[in-house]
DNA sequence: CACGAGTTAATTTTT
DNA sequence: TTAACTCGTG
């Protein structure tokens, strides 16, 4: 039933301008039925978020159930974020002041909402309903087990490594595309092996199924399988009267043909994004899904287009507008913004990577004293370790910072250690798990581990033929007290979480003959098991970790204090829905933005321009993009480390420069370096000459 | 068969 | 810089 108007705010949508207001009411007033597909391109900043929210609150003002609508996001930062928005609207708009607003019980990632769907209907498709999810690194390892069991590791034969095979493999999962194409079109230098692996993917999902075993991509690949079954698709179909997907945009085929399959006619669909700013097409999501929608169905959908910007002031965003209109395909907007101000952004130019930090953190301080905290700073750059020079003179001059992207805390090779330990517990049949566990007991190496594994899974009692195996000599003594651990793990009597501390026990001293650095990594399986303290089971400790992973490491956890103020670094791509005051961005260089390795094709060049587009309208006031005119390169094939001359990025041409203000002033030389400036100015030259040759 | 020393090749972004 | 692979020793 719904609320009487007497206990409604007056007008629930009065902070909404009429673009956003037609997108919260689509297809809703009045109908019984869930209306037809919607789809709402929303420009940075034009209150995306917040509209989806509205539009959700609104269904449930309108009588809708909250338990039967879906809400997918793209990345977990997204989904809590719309969990706590939504709660914030409804409860506003509803007038429920502090009472705790619905319960969205189906918000999530695609990938986590697919894992509880399939859980769910693990009996029905023939999957045993104890899987474990391996995480990027547990497949690659799997992966490279068996490239190597294949006979694939022959070092004259330069087979794909196995994150270049895991990629090869995952890009045609997610795409629904045929290897031969993918080959073809993204991995060209792999082509000759298509037949090696096309065996090797064979053994891998073998593997993973003998395992019990799903990784990312099965967490979406099950459930669009699970679809094609018309029963299953019919009954979870009518489980859902309404659908929402924020950023659409970076979706991929395979979720596409998800939501296709969910709501064969659109009805109760909503999908939200803005085509601008798809940055994740090396995860296979397609630019083609957000702009073909409309025409997926009988009834073509609905399109808003929000162009409002509430974030930005009008000169950044003039300039962000002129660098995204070199892009050829889109749909065309133009963000507009009543928020007046006379500075432009400023494109700085430093000598190199030291001078660009000692810029960036001046700046910092001096935004700072004049009131900005450093919390509504942040600091964006192309790759995780772009920002190395810059943390070291954070630290050097005492300012706090807070890094977003970059290795994970489930990473770091003891954690991982942990983890086997429990999951090899939890599932005797995890092969990965117990190959890796085995290989810690001195004396036992891959031969040995894979005689015990051979024994344990052809065994109707692997963990007894566990407990009868007998390694040899040389590891007896270690062996012993691993077996006593291992069963104490299986048996009954241990409550969670006091498994981890067993695991523990035994694992810290390993630890401390392996490791240098012990004390630190002992620190961590301290952190791991205060984690672990917050799940209520071994099981769903094992399951939901994968999938909604803490992301801090015991280096910067030092309490995130409450109250401390930090700078936020980041990657462009973890940055996105973020917004800030100020934003710097980094090596704004041709090689850097675009990326060296982006520059291959048409497609990911302009992937490369909506990079920096999404970097630049984070900015709320203050915009600085930093070009150093000498830049240095980790890793180059060949030469190995060396530094390169770098230009400013060729998504800032010439003509685009009237949109910022250059800094320093521009010299009668045209370069600002103080020394040999002829001398650069023809290096650049050159360098930007011998890459053209290869366009 | 395990393990450590030495050599060589690759290289981003995230669920 | 580090991951992956080879090779020699115990």
């Amino acid at each position: 039933m719904p609320p009487t108007s007497e206990t409604l705010v007056r007008d629930p949508w009065a902070d909404l301008n009429p673009r956003q207001r037609e997108a919260v009411e689509y297809g809703i007033a009045g109908a019984d039925a869930p209306g037809g597909p919607l789809l709402v391109i929303a420009g940075a900043g034009s209150g995306k978020t917040s509209t989806l929210a509205h539009r959700v609150a609104n269904l449930i003002l309108q009588g809708a159930n909250p338990h039967r609508m879906l809400l997918l996001t793209f990345s977990r930062r997204a989904s809590l974020e719309m969990e706590r928005r939504v709660g914030h609207v409804v409860n506003t708009v509803l007038n429920l002041r502090n009472a705790s607003p619905p319960s969205l019980p189906w918000a999530g990632t695609f990938h986590a909402i697919g894992g509880r769907l399939i859980r769910e209907y693990a009996g029905r498709i023939g999957l045993s309903e104890d899987f474990t999810i391996h995480d990027r690194g547990d497949a690659e390892d799997l992966m490279g087990i068996l490239r190597h069991d294949l006979g694939f590791s022959g070092t004259k034969s330069r087979f794909p490594l196995k994150g270049t095979c895991l990629s090869i493999y995952s890009r045609a999962v997610n795409s629904q595309a045929p290897l031969d194409d993918i080959l073809l079109r993204h991995f060209p230098w792999c082509a000759q092996w298509e037949a090696q692996l096309k065996s090797l993917f064979g053994a891998y999902v073998q593997a993973k199924q003998d395992q019990h075993v799903l990784d990312y991509d099965d967490l979406l690949l099950y459930w669009s399988e699970m679809m094609k079954a018309p029963s299953i698709a019919q009954a979870l179909g009518a489980t859902f009267d309404h659908v929402l997907v924020d950023e659409y945009q970076d979706t991929n085929r395979l979720q596409a043909d998800i939501l296709l399959a969910m709501k064969p006619d659109g009805h109760g669909l909503t999908v939200v994004g803005d085509d601008a700013q798809s940055i994740y097409s090396f995860r296979a999501a397609t630019i083609r899904n957000i702009l073909d929608f409309p025409q997926q169905f009988a009834q073509p959908a609905h399109v808003i287009t929000l162009e409002r910007n509430y974030r930005s002031t009008q000169p950044i965003l003039d300039a962000s507008n002129a660098v995204i209109a070199e892009s050829p395909e889109r749909y065309a907007k133009q963000l507009w913004t009543d928020r007046n101000a006379s500075r432009k952004p400023q494109l700085v130019h430093v000598s190199d990577e030291s001078g660009q930090a000692r810029w960036v953190a001046d700046q910092v301080l001096e935004l700072r004293e004049t009131g900005v905290p450093l919390k509504s700073q942040s600091v964006l750059f192309r790759t995780s370790s772009h920002s190395a020079t810059l943390e070291l003179e954070l630290t050097r001059r005492n300012i706090p910072f807070v890094k977003f992207g970059g290795l994970k805390f489930l990473e770091a090779s003891h954690v991982k250690d942990m983890l086997s330990i429990l999951r090899w517990a939890h599932n005797p049949l995890a092969r990965l798990s117990g190959f890796r566990v085995a290989q810690l007991i001195p004396g036992i190496g891959p031969a040995i581990a894979t005689r015990l594994l051979d024994a344990m899974a052809h065994a109707t009692d692997p963990r007894r033929a566990l407990a009868e195996f007998s390694p040899g000599a040389a590891a007896a003594h270690d062996w012993a007290a691993f077996t006593d651990t291992y069963r104490a793990l299986c048996g009954e009597r241990v409550s969670w979480p006091a498994d981890i501390d067993l695991a523990a026990r035994w694992y810290v001293p390993i630890l401390q003959s392996r490791y240098d650095d012990a004390a630190a990594r002992e620190a961590d399986i301290g952190q791991l098991a205060r984690i672990a303290g917050g799940y209520g089971s071994r099981e769903r400790f094992l399951t939901e970790l994968t999938l909604d992973p803490p992301d801090a490491t015991s280096a910067e956890s030092r309490d995130p204090s409450l109250d401390e103020d930090y700078l936020i670094l980041s990657t462009i791509h973890s940055s996105k829905g973020q917004e800030w005051n100020a934003v710097y961005v980094l090596n704004v260089v041709d090689g850097c933005i675009p990326s060296d390795l982006g520059v291959g094709s048409a497609d990911e060049l302009e992937e490369e321009r909506r990079l920096l587009y999404v970097a630049m309208t984070r900015a709320k006031t203050h915009l600085q993009l930093v070009v150093p005119q000498r830049f240095y390169v980790h890793k180059q094939v060949g030469n190995g480390d060396r530094h390169v001359y770098g230009s400013r990025s060729r998504f800032i041409p010439e003509h685009l420069l009237p949109m910022f203000e250059l800094q320093p002033k521009r010299q009668p030389g045209g370069v600002a370096a103080s020394s040999g400036a002829p001398e650069v100015a023809a290096s650049i030259d050159i360098a930007r000459r011998l890459r053209s040759t290869w366009q």
